[in-house]
RNA sequence: GGGUCGUUAGCUCAGUCGGUAGAGCACCGGCCUUUUAAGCCGUUGGUCCUGGGUUCGAGCCCCAGACGACCCA
């Protein structure tokens, strides 16, 4: 028998006793403080000033930790606030309450008390209980306080044990929601307005990239689940809904990666009468506003880089990027003939079409991707990589289009929308030739969406920020796993 | 998909040349009524990821697999 399982065996033998002595897992307890308000109240009280007080609260938690001296013993107690001491001695608790502690009760348990503040000799706050209540009994014992959990596969199948001991999990998920809080204050104060599209989609669209599929029983319908919102997004902003934002989950069919969950948070907006370079400013002005929200600083340090988010961002076309990076003329990079000599150069090969818009966009990937440490706007991506992206008024081979990267990561991608009903049909068109040539991350086509153009859309610009990634450069995250709450993993066979 | 590394007590980790499986913490028992990773004393606890193989003998060597981490595509 492991001890594993004699501990176990020990807890629920001692659940059984405290059942036959009442024990319900009662739900009338009520706290009148969280721990993190008594510190903030009364640290700076001393000791005497706390006796005088007589203050008397009632807190709960779980019992993190505990430090036994015979007929005394100090427990500490977390609760989503933060962690305070309560001193229990057997003279002062009811009748058995302080036998059950000591014999019956476990650190993992949840439970209630009510006592007196005061100061201990070594100046800790604490509560000096007068009544102690179990309310919820742990019988799986929690790993070791001190070293915490450490092993990544065990933190993120047991999410919950992973919370209970490493308070920069606890803290990495606190940041995420403070980030999606800023998203959304920054957004309504702009007069957006927050919407919800659908995530079953008859037709997939809004981005290249494979769907997962599911079935519609009475229906008898196969539904897609999306990969993105903007298809309807945008028909709300034909319909009169001139600012609207989502922040919502999408389904990409991917492998997984320290970047990629098949289920990841984007925030799309879309406004109107704005271009691409309009939310370009915007995109500054929201990411330094968050990170402001966060930290004092607005300056990240992630993985061994210091990232400046309080500056001006470099803007660099996509063409002048690559051409920056290997030295050369960007008016010779202008022609697919211009591009293949460059590859030559570096014996590199293109695996996907021999367009000058893929041949580009992948020596774009494959070189300098990861150089753009610096928060960095790429522009003007082409046409043939950008099939919702409106056509640049000059060059009809590019889009008013950009991505933002950072940390050699993209966070953001944004464009003038192509409200051209014709040319959205065209480009659906060159689509659906590459979805039948096999290519099943390519768009369908989409009638209701080219109707809904056709009633007409405003002059709009829209972006998709990954909510993800920018949650991983905050919190300093280098996997995207730290930063769900439940990570898709293999399930263990 | 490919490569590298990892998987040993509840947790964090050692484990020499192939020769009876180790530590700290936790747990259990004893002492202890203001402790701070409380302390002191004494115990207990193992599918060494799984399955094969080599060997008199495998945590260690070989093969296959599972899961994870990192890198690459």
């Amino acid at each position: 028998m492991s001890q594993e399982r004699d501990e176990e065996i020990l807890r629920r033998q001692r659940l059984a006793e405290l059942r036959t002595k009442g024990f319900n897992y009662s739900n009338e307890f009520k706290p009148d403080h969280f721990a993190a308000d008594l510190h903030t109240q009364f640290d700076d009280f001393s000791k005497e000033e706390l006796d005088e007080n007589d203050t008397v609260v009632t807190v709960c938690g779980r019992i993190v930790s505990r430090r036994v001296m015979g007929k005394a013993s100090f427990i500490t107690v977390r609760d989503y606030s933060g962690e305070i001491q309560g001193y229990l001695r057997q003279n002062d608790l009811p009748e058995d309450q302080y036998s059950d502690f000591s014999s019956l009760w476990d650190i993992g348990d949840v439970v209630g008390l009510t006592g007196k503040l005061f100061k201990t000799n070594r100046g800790e706050l604490s509560v000096h209980a007068e009544h102690i209540s179990l309310l919820s009994k742990s019988v799986h014992p929690i790993p070791d306080s001190y070293f915490g959990l450490t092993d990544q596969e065990l933190r993120y199948r047991q999410r919950y044990v992973d919370l209970i001991v490493n308070e920069k999990s606890r803290e990495i998920f606190r940041i995420r929601a403070k980030i999606i809080h800023a998203l959304r204050e920054f957004l309504e104060a702009r007069s957006f307005i927050e919407v919800e599209t659908p995530m079953m989609h008859v037709i997939p669209g809004g981005a290249t990239a494979k769907p997962f599929t599911t079935h519609h029983e009475s229906l008898d319908l196969e539904l897609y689940m999306r990969v993105a919102p903007e298809l309807f997004l945008k028909r709300a902003v034909v319909g009169g809904l001139e600012r609207v934002y989502e922040i919502n989950r999408n389904f990409r069919n991917e492998g997984l990666s320290t970047r990629h969950n098949p289920e990841f948070t984007m925030l799309e907006f879309y406004q109107t009468y704005a271009t691409f370079e309009d939310l370009m400013d915007l995109t500054e002005e929201m990411l330094l506003s968050v990170i402001r929200t966060c930290q004092d600083s607005a300056v990240i340090e992630y993985d061994g880089d210091n990232i400046d988010f309080s500056k001006k961002m470099a803007r660099v076309s996509m063409q002048d990027a690559v051409a920056k990076h290997f030295g050369v003329d960007s008016v010779d990079l202008a022609t697919l003939e211009g591009l293949q000599a460059l590859a030559d150069q570096h014996d590199f090969e293109p695996d996907q079409g021999h367009s000058w818009g893929f041949f580009l966009n992948e020596m774009f990937e494959e070189y300098v991707e990861k150089t753009l440490v610096q928060p960095t706007f790429v522009t003007y991506y082409p046409k043939d990589i950008s099939p919702l992206a409106r056509l640049n008024d000059t060059n009809p081979e590019i889009t008013d289009r950009f991505e933002l990267f950072v940390a050699g990561r993209e966070i953001a991608n944004g464009f003038s929308e192509l409200n051209d009903p014709e040319d959205q049909a065209s480009r659906f068109h060159q689509q659906v030739q590459r979805l039948e040539r096999g290519d099943d991350e390519a768009m369908h086509f989409d009638h209701d969406y080219i109707q809904a153009l056709e009633y007409g859309m405003p002059p709009t610009a829209g972006e998709g920020l990954g909510v993800d990634r920018l949650t991983m450069l905050i919190t300093g995250s280098t996997t995207i796993r730290d930063v769900l709450l439940f990570p898709l993993l293999k399930p263990k066979r």
